[in-house]
DNA sequence: TATTTCCTGACTATTTTACTTGGTTATTAT
DNA sequence: ATAATAACCAAGTAAAATAGTCAGGAAATA
């Protein structure tokens, strides 16, 4: 009962992106530091992310990658639905023909639980989530850490 | 975010098990042709299934498998559990150091998902799962199934 | 003793995930 | 202009997980 871990690049890349909501374009480069997530794959989930409205691209020097909404109305479910996978629990995909083209035993528990998923998710936005005790421990740690490695920071750190 | 495949054969087999609970045992080859799933990859659930105390198994003809508990007393999660991944979300697997020895980002955000689903499936269980209708519609279509299949029917098909 | 069925371990194919490579375009700064 | 920057794009690859096979044993029954 392991779940799939793109979504998790991508929450945790739109997270970044809403940490810096309102102070210009953040680059792939940075995120990739950042949260430790190879550059190419990024540009891969940015992809999706882009064509789903999530996010917009700022070609260029200076440019880099911003929200397209306020983080306050972005929910992780946006986020993981964007990815392409929704939340499929089912092995059917939601056909229920998994059984020779008939529904089998456990289609409605999963679907079932799919739902309860998707519902979760949907109740959290970037922003609920960042403001969070434990959460922005950890944005501060990450502002901290870069600080100390890059002698030019980011211009978001102050 | 799919979710792995491999707890769902084991609670389809653990459910065909439910059924015929009280009949005596049921053999893998039964639940494989019954349930669409591999005989040889039956065996290597039940190993699990049976280390952890779900199933009993008994050899020599006649023999199969049958649950060691009543179906009202086993949920959806402790088979989940047995078959050996818990319900893992997260990447660090608890340990809250995915990210170069620290709590990444998201950490949070799975472990609660991860808890949210641990609780939806431990509210169900086997029993109460066969009792819905649109699942006992299925287990009735099997069983007809069964019937026109093979001349020698299960002996649990009156 | 022959058959049935569980039981075990190792091995293989397929799929998915995560990542790389090698580019091209658009935009800005010099 | 031209050089640098950074998004964009299309493949291809490496590693891991999933799903399944194969070949044989060991206990129980008849
Ligand atoms: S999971 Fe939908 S029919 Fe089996
Ligand atoms: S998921 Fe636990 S530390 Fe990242």
């Amino acid at each position: 009962m392991r779940l799939s871990t793109k979504g998790r690049y991508a929450v945790t890349a739109m997270l970044d992106l809403a940490i810096h909501h309102g102070e210009g374009a953040v680059t792939l480069a940075d995120i990739s530091e950042a949260q430790g997530i190879s550059l190419s794959y990024l540009e891969q989930l940015f992809a999706r992310l882009r064509k789903n409205g999530l996010v917009e691209g700022i070609r260029g020097p200076g440019g880099g990658y911003q929200l397209s909404r306020p983080p306050t109305e972005i929910s992780v479910a946006h986020v993981i639905d964007a990815i392409g996978e929704g939340v499929d629990v089912t092995l059917c995909g939601g056909k229920t023909d998994c059984q020779e083209g008939e529904r089998c035993l456990t289609h409605e528990l999963w679907q079932q639980l799919g739902g309860r998923i998707h519902e979760f998710l949907e109740g959290i936005t970037l922003d609920s989530f960042l403001k969070r005790k434990n959460v922005n421990a950890v944005v501060r740690r990450q502002q901290n850490d870069l600080a100390v490695e890059t002698p030019r920071l980011r211009k978001t750190v102050a």
